[in-house]
DNA sequence: GACTAATGGATAACGCTTACTATTTTCACT
DNA sequence: AGTGAAAATAGTAAGCGTTATCCATTAGTC
């Protein structure tokens, strides 16, 4: 409850339940997504204030948005330090326990570049959903009059 | 030259010169920069041209995209192994050498994920154009009006 | 040179995200 | 509780990067 009450910030409903609907979730769900969910309990909710109150939330250091994921983005509000795998298929992500540690960036020079802030390991994988897809795909390549 | 007769593929001026172009870069263009340095050697390219080459390169195994959630795709056509510093501010992207080493991912297993791909690591930075424009903003902030 | 399939050019459509505007809500201070 | 200024919302339009469509053109093969 404290931690909605960020100093100069104000608590609406949408986005006190923008944030809990996300915290229930360990799906990474895209802002659409979330939308979606935060609708069957604000439905005159709009699109544009999930967006809205994402960026607040992410800016607030409430919740994370997963930068390099793909097309769309994805949310997170699982503070700890974890990394992801994202389907290479359908951009699904998942989490990945314990890290392994990123390398330091202190020491780092780019040409070009300022200030490196920090590194991240980030995963490819195949969900299961896609696996099973591409698994009867081929199957159907293999049998066309197959059923 | 004989890297660009793949088995199956035609080679047309426009896609060769996509990727001449691309090969002379290091600064990982977007496709519409790409698309306008093209243009100077072939005024009639569309668009969409350079777009399905791009894609055309990449599923061949000739360039990377480099996709990040939100942003523009870049496009790099080295294809030695290196790492990637992202500007937070805009997106623009410079080599890292030497590659630290990426964790293996044989042995890891997620619920939900068939398979484990690939791990990479990628930093982000601030570039000098966007520190250079943050610092004059914030003294804006400090002295408005000065000048 | 003719044929077939892939490719290109021009443009429309699409999906995700942000911007805009009038209206409503929040919150500090009475 | 009431008031008012600042901020947030709903609804909608616009923006941007990317993909799809359609017909004309081109490449490679015979």
């Amino acid at each position: 409850m404290s931690d909605l009450h960020h100093p100069q910030t104000r608590m609406t409903q949408q986005r006190s339940v923008i944030l809990e609907e996300l915290r229930k979730l360990d799906t990474h769900p895209t802002a659409d997504e979330l939308y979606q969910i935060v609708r069957l309990r604000l439905p005159r909710i709009s699109l544009g204030t999930v967006y809205r109150n994402l960026v607040f939330l992410t800016e607030s250091g409430q919740i994370m948005r997963l930068e390099s994921a793909g097309n769309t983005n994805r949310f997170d509000a699982n503070m700890q330090p974890h990394q992801h795998v994202r389907c290479v298929c359908c951009g699904a992500i998942a989490d990945i326990f314990p890290p392994v540690m990123a390398p330091e960036t202190d020491r780092i020079h780019v040409p070009g570049f300022a200030r490196i802030l920090q590194s991240r390991i980030e995963y490819d994988g195949l969900c299961e959903k896609c696996a099973a897809a591409k698994a009867s795909e081929e199957a159907a390549a293999y049998y066309p009059n197959s059923a």
